[in-house]
DNA sequence: GTGAAAGCGCTAACAC
DNA sequence: GTGTTAGCGCTTTCAC
């Protein structure tokens, strides 16, 4: 509990100035052998470790060398094998890391930004909200770079990295009506959520083009969380004229429809892969999408626009895989173990400009 | 890219002193009311947000209101659990959260403890790697309090939050004894992880108390991951006198198991719950723990100590669940839906002196 | 090679 | 009510 040792603590007990203790910390030069060894000996009897916020503070460099993490919960295995990549990207480069949740809570979101730019963060790696009001501007007319992941920030010119939710949820759609099905359900999470409602046009294409009509009492929006999912599927199976196959918006739903046993009765086809699908009876055929590339690609563009890069904003759009397991109805053989690709890749990995 | 606005520049604006603004900022009294409006006015035009790293820098309380959290790996579900309920618990509090993962190596943990240091966290919640010296006395003679989640700290007194991973293993392994099986094999990560230390001893316990011996064939310690775990599985089924049952010492040793076919062929119980796991042919038996509530403890016990709680290190150990899915063998009855639990709690929920 | 002085952006303590 | 002065722990600049 003893108060951290300073600078000045070490040059009086040293017996030299506490200019020659910054220049031997910051490992400089032009310090006399012995008059650095009288330093170090003072800094290890007296545990001196120096306060890089105060060195920042005065550094012409004027960066904190600390980035900003913010998604929507990092509890969600999703947004937690992104965040790891961001982190894995920030430690490489000697950054530190500070993490927020939102749970999709513009109000939370903005907590959270203010309270790291109040810290002096050199950029921010985010996952928007939903409903999203763009007071990032102010955020970055003070210098702090923002990235968006997953989904782009409503009313934002800024770098953003997504996948082709369209491209990859129609290929899945397209799966199921080559099979042979029409009665097609979509069920998935706030259409406020850019992924959401870009997903659903996905499915209304694919729909259009086979010449089929959306019937309203087969979509449902707005399932938060695998019990509340579970619940509407269970109701659309019971209601009059059910579906006979179901594409699910996001891992979430996907898990509520295992949950209520829709995997047995219906084809099915979800948006992001997730543990064990490849083991379940039967094994689920899914979009997938590479949480941790979001994040690694997402953090190299912050770095870079960090390292002086001010070229105009850029999206940069990942591949998605269909992944074929068996779900969507009688596959061509029998089903493949793992993870293996059977299906096309969407989405060519590639960057428009924005 | 405009440099950020300071107090001086707020001043300026609005023709009165740098600390009139700061008194408006910190919502002090004592300012006239249309000089603070002009000092709002100017806040506004501006953008000016004040920085908190320098304020902290001054402030008498000498805290940053922020806290380092380390585990051992970010997208691993476990941690990334636990890393949402410590971050909850710090958002209600008002403080920030710097995040690092160590991936079980001292160097990385030793190079993210000592930045976090740098920037002055107030506490660390600390999941400490495997081969631990205790440098972090420095840390914490610097006034850093600590926390460690999960497992101790070896060499450290601080408190700790865990579950009684003996008892719990040793349930599960009756588990088994009970169904008659005898040649039961423990695999489980590396034996450096006080975790897997402790399961292995339980597992030890509850042969050795059924009087059995432990035959060395059927014990593999170092799994890191599912492939590597699933391979050792199959090669022990391979082998000759192959076992009856199985304990797997984490969940990554369960999913491995699952992987290597192995429940389809023996009786299985694993350490930790984790999702779908009662969706499977067999339905998986686990010993369960809550992470949510490790973090939400351990954040509670550090945000009590930087309040200045100074009180004798302690030892929350909460429960562990034993949950029967019918994958240790023949279950009474068909096997249970969902997460309910058909077992005993192990480990009374409790504190212990250290 | 080393040190003294100034100042980063802010708050504490005290004036007026 | 408001302003002045000093100083948090450090780096910059410039002097010797």
């Amino acid at each position: 509990m003893a108060a951290r040792p300073t600078m000045k603590d070490v040059a009086r007990a040293a017996g030299v100035s506490l200019m020659t203790v910054s220049r031997v910390v910051a490992g400089e030069t032009g310090v006399a052998p012995q008059t650095a060894a009288r330093v170090e000996e003072a800094i290890r009897a007296l545990g001196y470790q120096r306060n890089d916020i105060a060195r920042n503070l005065r550094r012409k460099a004027q960066d904190s060398r600390t980035i900003g993490l913010v998604v929507d919960d990092l509890a969600n295995p999703f947004f937690s094998a992104l965040a790891r990549s961001v982190e894995d990207e920030a430690y490489r480069r000697g950054f530190l890391v500070l993490v927020g949740s939102t749970n999709d809570d513009p109000r939370r979101e903005r907590d959270v930004v203010s309270a790291f730019s109040a810290r002096q963060v050199d950029g921010l790696v985010l996952v928007p909200t939903g409903g999203n009001r763009p007071f990032f501007r102010a955020q970055m007319a003070r210098g702090v770079k923002v990235v968006c992941v997953d989904r782009p920030a409503t009313g934002l010119d800024v770098d953003c990295v997504a996948v082709d939710n369209r491209a990859g949820t129609a290929t899945a759609v397209r799966h199921l009506l080559d099979r042979g099905h029409s009665r097609i359900a979509y069920l998935g999470d706030r259409q406020e959520i850019w992924t959401q409602r870009e997903r659903f046009i996905g499915y209304e294409q694919a729909m259009a083009a086979a010449g089929l009509d959306v019937d309203p009492a087969l979509v449902r929006h707005g399932l938060r969380g695998v019990p509340e999912a579970a619940r509407a599927i269970a109701d659309m199976m019971k209601a009059p004229d059910p579906p006979t196959a179901l594409f699910s918006g996001n891992d979430l739903v996907t898990l509520g429809a295992v949950e209520a046993g829709a995997t047995r009765r219906l084809a099915l086809v979800g948006f992001d892969d997730f543990l064990l699908a490849d083991k379940l009876d039967p094994p689920i055929s899914v979009v997938s999408q590479d949480p941790a590339a979001l994040g690694r690609t997402a953090a190299q563009l912050l770095f870079g626009r960090i390292d002086g890069d001010d070229a105009s904003a850029r999206s940069v759009v990942l591949a998605t895989r269909f992944i074929d397991r068996g779900s969507g109805g009688a596959a061509v053989g029998p089903p493949l173990p793992g993870g293996l690709v059977t299906g096309v890749v969407d989405g060519v990995a590639g960057e428009v400009p924005a």
